[in-house]
RNA sequence: CGGGGUGUAGCGCAGUCCGGUUAGCGUACCUGGUUUGGGACCAGGGGGUCGAAGGUUCGAAUCCUUCCUCCCCGACCA
């Protein structure tokens, strides 16, 4: 393993970069924008999509599949959504190849063309949409609770792993309901699975909100949040749950009969996360030596590592190391042990340092002797040596408790320090420059001011929180009066 | 998509300006031996379409043209 991971103080980018590389998360692909993500990432991508699934399952939905492909004319049935997405479609425009007459490769023959061109899915409201109006009779059909994991793509100008992507992976929540009020509670139900997800697994305190109008996705009525602070003070949105109105239902003709037969359109939802998720774990807990991963989301919690001189060492030391591990195994906790021959365990350590694994257990000579093990936590990087005995895998389990709880502390800490607020653009600029994070001030709840602000401060409202009082005030730029504080910050 | 930079072994680099043995170094890897409490040592070994395609030339990693990737800045980004 190579040296020389930038510290975030250096250069963050360069250090985001090099750690989703050295860490074995992602590379990548031959195809600009688009990445390989290697086993190490998309273990702990399994084990996201894992609890996810369970969390969606128990909220009553049912997992269904849909095309990559979507038919041009789907997508501009509902205006504001191709407007939204056109600019960054693939377009399927043939389906076969041909050998140049050169011999030299294969070219698109062109009498292949496509009578209708495809499009390769941005997200998939259009063809799902499609579906339902065939499953939905009557309000017995009704809620329709349907989630979908697949791949996207959007054809980003700029990309970063695993941030911004030209392909993706995600999960599409896309749900159909009787009743508006309904419909509204699902999206900000979703919201809330999100927001626990995001903090009881990936350890990382949000901040709940709508989006401002020119932030709304593209179709929807409101579009709720999630967004997460970033250890170089920029925001991150974590997720997005979007109630979507009839807007869907009537450019698709999505009708039910309800109890007294008459014929009405449904109210829609819908919401995702995707491996964005990844960028924000990565960037919000990892230090300069490495990843720091949140013990529920480590693909492997405890490593043990043996030092050791000669095979018999090394046979006695294996012994030991094997009955720590079925006891560990029995507490729950996944574990590897490594008894590669490296000449030095310097690097062995650095090495599940850079990848994250909470916990390391050296066991060496001294150990045998003294009855004890050498346990080092990847959180605080502290090392402790504890006792060799039946309480031990009690400790590592509650150790591992309590690393998860602490990664969460510390960034728990680290956003609300982050967090200010200003009462006049003076101070709002100064915020900015200074020390970044989120920032409450007063808007006067016009695009054109947002829009002022976003060019003169590169901040933009990342949402109008859930949870804040109305407080009259006056907007930062205008001085016009406003009713609630809104949550600016330069974001991912 | 515009401007700037970049690409040589898994990784990090030299060589390119000024064309000329068989393309080199560090590290990693393989074999044998000695070896392990924060990045071992000795000896031997394998690994390259020099980003790609054309062109100039007796001869191209090196010169010319086009294209591509990645990085930075900008525009864009439900």
């Amino acid at each position: 393993m190579s040296k020389g991971l930038p510290t975030r103080e250096e250069d963050y980018s360069a250090w985001y970069n090099e750690l989703v590389k050295k860490a074995d998360l992602a590379e990548n692909s031959a195809v600009r924008g688009c990445m390989v993500i290697k086993p190490y990432g998309f273990a702990i991508w399994e084990k996201m999509q894992a609890q996810l699934d369970i969390m969606f399952k128990e909220t009553g939905h049912q997992n269904a599949y849909f095309p990559l492909f979507i038919p041009k004319s789907y997508l501009s049935k509902e205006a504001d959504h191709v407007e939204g997405f056109a600019k960054e479609c693939a377009v399927v425009t043939h389906y076969r190849l041909k050998n140049d007459e050169n011999g030299k490769g294969v070219i698109v023959d062109p009498e292949a063309k496509l009578e209708e061109e495809l499009i390769v899915r941005p997200t998939s409201e259009t063809v799902i949409w499609n579906s339902f109006k065939n499953w939905v009779q009557s309000y017995r059909d009704l809620p329709l609770l349907i989630n979908q994991w697949a791949n996207v793509v959007r054809w980003e100008m700029r990309t970063r792993l695993f941030l911004r992507t030209a392909e993706f992976l995600w999960q599409e929540g896309h749900t159909a309901h009787a009743t508006r009020q309904e419909a509204e509670i699902e999206a900000e139900k979703m919201l809330g699975v999100y927001a626990e997800f995001v903090e009881q697994y990936m350890a990382l305190p949000v901040l709940k909100g709508v989006k401002t109008p020119s932030e709304r996705f593209a179709g929807a009525l409101e579009t709720y949040c999630i967004e997460a602070m970033m250890q170089d003070g920029k925001a991150l949105q974590a997720g997005t749950s979007h109630f979507l109105g009839q807007n869907f239902a009537k450019a698709f003709d999505v009708k039910f009969s309800d109890k007294e037969g008459k014929l009405e359109y449904v109210w829609g939802t819908s919401w995702g996360v995707s491996t964005r998720l990844m960028g924000a774990l990565i960037m919000a807990h990892s230090d300069d030596k490495g990843l720091v991963l949140p013990p529920n989301l480590a693909p492997t919690q405890v490593v043990i590592v043996p030092i050791y001189k000669g095979d018999e060492q090394l046979e006695a030391i294996s012994k030991v190391a094997n009955d720590l591990c079925a006891d560990l195994k029995k507490k729950g906790l996944t574990w590897k042990y490594d008894d590669r021959n490296t000449h030095k365990p310097g690097w062995k350590f650095a090495e599940y340092e850079l990848k994250g694994y909470p916990i390391r257990i050296a066991i060496g000579p001294k150990d045998l002797e003294n009855g004890t093990v050498e346990i080092a936590r990847r959180d605080t990087l502290e090392k402790q040596t504890y006792t060799l005995d039946d309480e031990l895998p009690q400790k590592i389990a509650d150790l591992i408790e309590d690393m998860q709880k602490n990664i969460y502390a510390k960034a728990h800490k680290f956003k609300s320090e982050m967090t200010s607020s200003a009462d006049s653009y003076d101070d709002f600029k100064e915020l900015l420059d200074t020390k970044g994070g989120f920032v409450y001030a007063h808007w006067d709840g016009t695009a054109e001011t947002e829009e002022r602000i976003k060019e003169e401060t590169k901040a933009t409202i990342r949402c109008i929180p859930l949870e804040n009082p109305q407080e009259e005030g006056s907007c930062i730029l205008t001085g016009k009066p406003s009713t609630q504080r809104v949550v600016f910050a330069r974001a991912y």
